[in-house]
DNA sequence: GTCTATAAATAGATAGAC
DNA sequence: GTCTATCTATTTATAGAC
């Protein structure tokens, strides 16, 4: 049981890594189709051949490039996910982390509007995540009208502010990957401070249409 | 001067239509790194050579695929811009035109993406069409405010509220592509009242932090 | 104006040496 | 585990016949 010395399949580990996060890079930056083994290889510094030995193809790659960053959040927080109001002002971080993780948010886009063709390998697991997410972002704003911090609605359009905050999120990240010096933090914050004082139910004049 | 026969050039500029057609539809698909010339001369019923006497390039054709839908509105309305908050409204109007132009908003979303890159060759197209799409916006909410339809707000919230307008619109357009039952119309619709609304100034419980 | 033919580069994938 | 070498397919682009 020398577990301390089990050296030959550390080499392996680490370059699997290497070649995982080069190819989210080269996929982020050209595409899944236009993106090439030949320039992960090169960059990482070994052949093609060299990636064969580590992943069966190159939609064996996507796949597992896109089961490396699966879990979002794990990369992100420790847990400790905050609740009600809070958890909608948490996405303030998210884009920070998007910040700093440029790559990661660049292939996520990138594979987004790549899987609009309906053929496209990546095109289930993008459908499905876009569909996670909004549960997920549904739940939290769910969760702050049932703690009272914001105005009942009904399911559906609990669903819909769900589908906004992530076409405002998408929408803004695009602008700033355009565009770097686009202060992509600030302008997150102040559309989600609008949409819970939007949300909270203050008193309003009726609008009679 | 018989300029009623000049039959030569005309199959030549039907052609070249065909063509521009085809093209926005596979560059749209798959992008433009990873869109051929091939497909497109397939699925017109030519050959890549005959592609060839038509556009210098690949950049040429996308330079002029870009130049064929660069007048947007052209497209759409006859003249008739709307004015203050109408114009607002008016933003449901071009989602239904993207809805029966599929391809076409498929590729600027896809090129908007890949564009990304710094090296890509539609990057100054893409950047100056969110500039300006970004200053039309801004006039348009401005327009309103001047005519005391929204509540007066500083220049750079005017920016703040356009860009939104744009970062919305086009995560709206995502999810739609991603899933073509999504009602983009009505979704869009919701947030344009609900924004209207917000910027009415209404009367409002003053938020203290 | 479109074709066939072909050049030159690059793609993903595989076989076998070390 | 990585290399060299090679196969097959596809890419953009060009030359010349019709």
């Amino acid at each position: 049981m020398t577990q301390t010395k089990r050296g030959p399949y550390k080499n392996g580990i680490v370059r699997r890594r290497q070649i995982l996060d080069k190819a989210v890079e080269v996929f982020g930056t050209y595409g899944y189709l236009a993106g090439s083994l030949r320039q992960i290889a090169a960059e990482v510094g070994v052949t093609p051949a060299a990636l064969a030995r580590h992943f069966d193809s190159k939609e064996d790659l996507l796949v597992e490039v896109l089961r490396y960053w699966e879990n979002d959040n794990a990369h992100r927080t420790a847990g400790a996910e905050p609740t009600g109001v809070a958890a909608l002002r948490d996405l303030t971080d998210l884009m920070e982390y998007h910040l700093r993780h440029r790559g990661f948010l660049q292939l996520f886009l990138t594979l987004g509007v790549e899987a609009t063709n309906p053929d496209h390998p990546a095109r289930q697991f993008i459908v499905e995540r876009y569909a996670s997410t909004r549960e997920g972002f549904a739940k939290r704003i769910q969760d702050a009208i049932d703690a009272g911090e914001l105005m009942p609605l009904p399911p559906e359009q609990v669903q819909s502010e769900a589908r906004l905050l992530i076409a405002a999120l998408d929408g803004f990240e695009l602008q700033w990957l355009l565009d770097p010096d686009f202060d992509l933090v600030s302008e997150v914050d102040r559309f989600i401070e609008a949409t819970i004082r939007r949300l909270e139910g203050t008193p309003r004049l009726p609008v009679d249409k």
